[in-house]
DNA sequence: GTCTATAACTAGATAGAC
DNA sequence: GTCTATCTAGTTATAGAC
């Protein structure tokens, strides 16, 4: 509900009816409706932190390289399919109270250490150009997949978009003239 | 003041305030909160048409991929410096009433159209690899540019950031392992 | 733990003076 | 065109029964 209307746009007696509930019961649970986006949030990231820790570790001994493109599609995954947490994370953190936010970054920060590692390890194995600045192409990437949660129902499948995601990525969507020309000389 | 409270999260009052009028003036210029974020958001999308409209027409004689960069260069300008308008329209444009929602898409379209030739130019202009959807990698494009409406005051200059994003785009950050073999094989 | 009732306030919108 | 005053309805939050 955080995800399509808004923080301000949803009501605790929204949020109760959805839950089966009444506005009043909910505050047996949460002082306020800033406690409660803040739990929200907090459990969004955590889920997605670990979704994505999965796949790297499930990807552990494909090099660095292949870590990060199992990250960038786990991520993928989390922002499209996976949850409505993930959602209304990525929707509303710009939207809620200054104290909340705050505290929210703070949290969301081990986050973005993660993936400046996975960024980080993968150039030192010499998987990524040197000419970047790694901190902004690490933003840029996850801006691309982020954004994904502003589609409309996904004409794509996550495999489909991860892939071409990754081609894009690691290998960019133009034609290659220099290895063109290397392999018309070689033939 | 849509892009940092959201839709639902800023009053009358508050835009009233802050244009130095009352709320209750408001209604001389709008039939109701509605319209006027419509007005806004249709506001925003004209002047980013505009703003890479002029842009491509700039690089008019430097090639479909030159366009389609100066394109890339100037959306990105539009969202993270030129105006507080895209913010908002980038920030607000899933979070509002459907009907409003529902018109402001039909008057969108034509700007993804717009990105949507720009691609299509280059591709036949053969700078863009054919294995890739095209439609997809677009609005993977278009995400990691509309995404850096979320990043806080930015370290960056745009200059840095567009640069950066059309090596990425284009050329991809890794390293080109078949064109590293092909060079050495050349040697 | 959940409920009802309600307090205290704010929202969008309207009416009518000027 | 802008103002003040106000209506109606909705908001978060609390109090106290069960």
């Amino acid at each position: 509900m955080f995800a399509s209307k808004g923080f301000a746009g949803v009501s605790l007696r929204d949020i109760a009816s959805a839950a089966d509930t009444k506005a009043g019961s909910l505050y047996y649970h949460f002082a306020s409706k800033d406690e409660l986006v803040e739990a929200v949030l907090r459990h969004a990231i955590e889920e997605m932190h670990q979704h994505v820790r999965d796949a790297v570790d499930a990807a552990a001994d494909e090099g660095a390289a292949g870590r990060l493109k199992a990250a960038i599609s786990a991520h993928t995954e989390s922002v499209m399919e996976r949850t409505d947490y993930a959602k209304a994370l990525l929707r509303i953190s710009s939207q809620i109270p200054d104290d909340v936010r705050e505290r929210h970054n703070k949290h969301a920060r081990a986050y973005g250490e993660y993936w400046g590692q996975l960024f980080n390890d993968a150039r030192d194995e010499g998987a990524i150009r040197v000419d970047l600045d790694l901190t902004l192409a690490r933003l840029l990437v996850l801006g691309a997949m982020n954004w994904t949660v502003e589609w409309p129902a996904s004409l794509w499948s996550p495999e489909s978009i991860t892939s071409t995601l990754n081609k894009i990525v690691f290998e960019g969507i133009g034609t290659d003239d220099v290895d063109e020309e290397a392999v018309r000389a070689l033939h």
